[in-house]
DNA sequence: TATAATGTTAGACT
DNA sequence: AAGTCTAACATTAT
């Protein structure tokens, strides 16, 4: 579910709330995510993000590393316990309140590492996006550009919705061999791609289907895309219908009469 | 009932 | 060897 901005959304609202705090205890519901007793009395310090992964680090000097996958959701409650929302995979519980992970489709996995740092991307679309580095590197890569934009380890934190909205504002076909870019249209890549994630962040991502933030709040970049999810529709810029096709077996979304 | 869903990756194929 | 593609993971909703 999540991609980069809705997992800064959700590290952002996490240093507010969890950094600094004792992890009273961790409940475990679904017990493919591990085992993690270690994990009681210890305090986490500011929480970050790495890619769509998160990182909860710990006074011990190991983190606990979340990645939400499709469907997972973390919602903190600071009020008296409730009941467990359905599908709920565990509770970490604080003085102050309790963070849960719901997962309906169980595909989001925690474990416990060493705080040291993670491999690092070749592009990070908020930081580093060396276009004409790019150009040169990926000769011969006949890989479509916008599965090359969802390789993590090439690009870090983009993810179905945002590549089919950062190539639609680039006016780059989402088929295009990666090989056959032009020094100009990676120029266009990185911009927009910076463009379309940090006024995502801004909006505190997209609430599709069942996107919620920390606090259960929709975020407001669904207002904004331009043909995710707009099959048949006119595109925003040339009025031709969005089409939908499945490319690397992912619902892709673009506008054949101005991507080229 | 069949399909698709905001992700990743092991294993197959080229 | 390296690049690319597919199926699989598990569940819900349309």
């Amino acid at each position: 579910m999540p991609e980069l901005p809705e997992v800064e959304t959700l590290c952002r609202q996490l240093q507010e709330v969890v950094s600094g705090k004792i992890i009273f205890s961790l409940r475990i519901l679904d017990n493919k995510l591990g085992e993690f007793q270690q994990v009681a009395g210890q305090t986490v310090n500011a929480p970050y993000r790495n890619g769509k992964g998160i990182t909860l680090p710990l006074d011990n000097g190991k983190a606990l590393r979340l990645h939400l996958r499709m469907t997972g959701r973390l919602l903190w409650q600071d009020d008296r316990p409730t009941p467990e929302p359905a599908h709920t995979r565990f509770v970490m519980t604080f003085k102050q309140g309790r963070l849960i992970l719901i997962d309906p489709r169980r595909f989001a996995t925690l474990s416990l590492t060493d705080n040291t740092p993670l491999p690092q991307a070749f592009v990070d679309p908020l930081t580093q996006f060396p276009a004409r580095l790019l150009w040169e590197s990926v000769q011969g890569r006949g890989l479509p550009i916008k599965s090359f934009l969802l390789d993590q380890r090439a690009v870090s934190g983009i993810g179905n919705i945002y590549a089919c909205e950062i190539l639609h504002r680039a006016s780059i076909d989402p088929w295009r061999p990666t090989r056959d870019l032009s020094l100009a249209e990676w120029k266009r890549l990185a911009k927009m791609a910076k463009t379309v994630l940090l006024k995502a962040i801004d909006c505190r991502g997209t609430s599709v289907s069942d996107w919620r933030d920390l606090l259960g709040q929709q975020g407001e970049y669904q207002h904004f895309l331009q043909v995710y999810g707009r099959a048949g529709k006119p595109c925003p810029r040339c009025s031709g219908a969005v089409k939908r096709v499945k490319l690397g077996g992912r619902g892709t979304f673009f506008c054949p009469d101005c991507q080229r």
